[in-house]
This record gives C-alpha cells, sequence and structure tokens, in this order.
DNA sequence: GGCAAATAGTACATTTATATAATATATACA
DNA sequence: TGTATATATTATATAAATGTACTATTTGCC
C-alpha cells in the first residue's frame, strides 16, 4: 500500500455510488487499520533478531509496567487486548524461553501469577534502546503539540467504540 | 479492555523504570492498536449475519470503490493490506460464495481480474446500511471539524510510518 | 457442612494469516 | 528468435488467533 491517495480516491467513488455512506469515519477507520499493519509489521521487523514477535513483547511489557511485578493470566489478558485462549499459547512461549514464570497465586488459588524473570528483564532491557529509537522514529512528523492533540482526539474516538 | 486508564497507568511505571521511553509515541501506538481492535470486532460481529467477515468486506468494498469494477488479485492485496498469499484464500472463499468472479485479463496474460457478481453487489446493498449506521455511532463523539482534524493528524503520523 | 452459581484457567478444534518456494506468463534486449 | 529477467499467481507448510467446551476452585446461600 504505497500511499493513501488511491484508498481515498476509492472512497470518493463509494461515496459516489452510495450517497449515504459516512466517509469521514470511513476515511478515519480506513486509516486506522492501515497505521496499525504499518506499526505491527515494523515491530515485529524489530524484535525478531530479538527472539520475539509483537504479540509476546506486548505481554512482556505489560507486565514490566505493573507495580507488583505479577499478573494473572486473564489481567494480562485484558491488558493486552488479548483473548483468554491465546494468552496461554502466548504464556507457555514466553515461559519456555525463561523470559516469565507461573506461580500459584496465595489469596486467590484459582489464579496463576505470572511474573518476569531476570532473563525476562534481560530481554527487556536488551530490546527497550531499539524499540524507543523506532518509537521516536515513528512520531518525529508530528511535534508534541500534535502528538497531545492526535492523544487527545484518539481517546475521544475511543469513547465512542464498544459502549 | 475496560477502558484506556490502565494502559496509562502501566505507561508511568514504564517511564518511572525507564526514563527515556518516548511517552506520548508509546501512548498513540497503545490506542491504534487498541481502537484497531473495536473497530475489527465491531464489523466482524456486524458481518457475521450477512455471511462474510471483516477482510472479506474489505476486499468487496475496494472492488466497489475502482471505477473499472476490476482489480488483479495484487492490486487488491495492495489495496487492502494483505499479504497475497491471503489474497488466493479470500477470493477462492469470495468466488465460491458467488460475490466475485475471476477473468483472464485481456491485456496481460499474466493477470486475472478480479470484479464483482451482481450477487456481490446485492450484498453489498444488503449490508452498507447496517455498515453506514455502524459508522456513524464510531464517530458521533467527534465534530465534523475534530474528524477532519484527526484525519488530518492520522495521515501526518501515517508519514512517519515506511519510509 | 453441602449445594448451586460464578469465575479462572486450559485443551482442543477450527479459522485466519504468514512465509517460502514453485510455476507460469510476459517483457527486454542481444 | 532466443534467453535472461521481472512480475503475477498459486501451492504448501507453518504460525497465529479465535470459538467452544471442559475442569477446578471459590463464593454465596440454604
Amino acid at each position: 500500500m504505497a500511499d493513501f491517495a488511491s484508498t481515498e480516491q476509492r472512497l470518493a467513488v463509494t461515496c459516489r455510488r452510495y450517497p449515504d455512506f459516512p466517509r469521514r469515519p470511513g476515511v478515519l477507520v480506513r486509516l486506522i487499520k492501515h497505521i496499525h499493519k504499518l506499526l505491527h509489521d515494523e515491530a515485529n521487523v524489530l524484535l525478531k533478531p530479538h527472539g520475539i514477535n509483537h504479540p509476546e513483547y506486548n505481554l512482556l511489557m505489560m507486565l514490566y509496567g505493573t507495580t507488583s511485578g505479577t499478573m494473572s493470566p486473564s489481567e494480562l489478558a485484558d491488558a493486552a487486548g488479548e483473548k483468554s485462549a491465546n494468552i496461554t499459547r502466548l504464556t507457555n512461549e514466553l515461559c519456555e524461553k525463561g523470559l516469565i514464570a507461573r506461580s500459584g497465586s496465595a489469596d486467590d488459588r484459582r489464579k496463576v501469577e505470572l511474573s518476569l524473570t531476570p532473563q525476562g528483564h534481560a530481554a527487556i532491557d536488551g530490546f527497550l534502546p531499539d524499540i524507543c529509537t523506532l518509537l521516536a522514529r515513528q512520531g518525529r512528523h508530528l511535534t508534541t503539540s500534535e502528538q497531545i492533540q492526535l492523544e487527545k482526539l484518539l481517546k475521544k474516538f475511543l469513547s465512542g467504540l464498544a459502549d
């Protein structure tokens, strides 16, 4: 997908054929989809040499972002936006790689507590410099105030979903 | 993922632990991911009664948006952001459902031309009212000028990717 | 204590997406 | 014309994501 111009061209044709089509939200949805794909792919390329993929990276960073350092699988699924069935597979992979560890919860024996191992922390320290470079590069065409404005508008857009 | 507050909390912890982490681009990336997932899921729920899923919907709408009414598989892959290997399967499904048709290209015999069948057009006429309602609802928390502004910022953000 | 009802987690089957490599046709150029 | 090269498409194997159903533990109520 070279640029976004052809997408807009197609939406223009769509609106000619079906005048009720909400063009602006339609553009936004296709932009989000397009951007998401690029972000996902770029992250995967960067992370591959580190031995993990984007979903695994997300799980590690969710754990890294907790104050307690632990989460249950269902909390992790919720945080990362993964379906619970998927969490089993992903956490299995991360366990096999030695990056996270499972242990039974003391206060609720239904739960399992997931936490980063020392190797997990080391892995994060290993890829975070690259990730920081990537994130900074991805946002470089926006000024700080534009980033703030974009964040605000995305949150507002988000508030119109799923309720 | 109930709201976005817990995500911001995690990013705050991350920045405390790793001060170089680019918080604003990080927020944007997670917002995009979150929004994309919701959009994808909502579209799938809406489309299921119509017998298709979101990727198939996208392909149909790409064809609907051309003036000629035809695209080659590779053009379609590019337009929809799907990998070429995936297009074979998806177009096969749509052919089996009778919604699109294949035919050899006259001017370049390497190519195959894909086009909507009358049933394909009928299917589009069937789900477009629902889609329009959904799109309008999804964008309802943004004023027109906010939608324009968001579109502009997303395009600018997009311009920082993949080059 | 014992019995629903709720919740967390997992296992399995299926669907969806990707990567790789193979095949086929057209194009460029000697 | 013949050969190399580029491009388009498909086949196959693999990986990733999802849906459904099942097990186990806790909770609330009798």
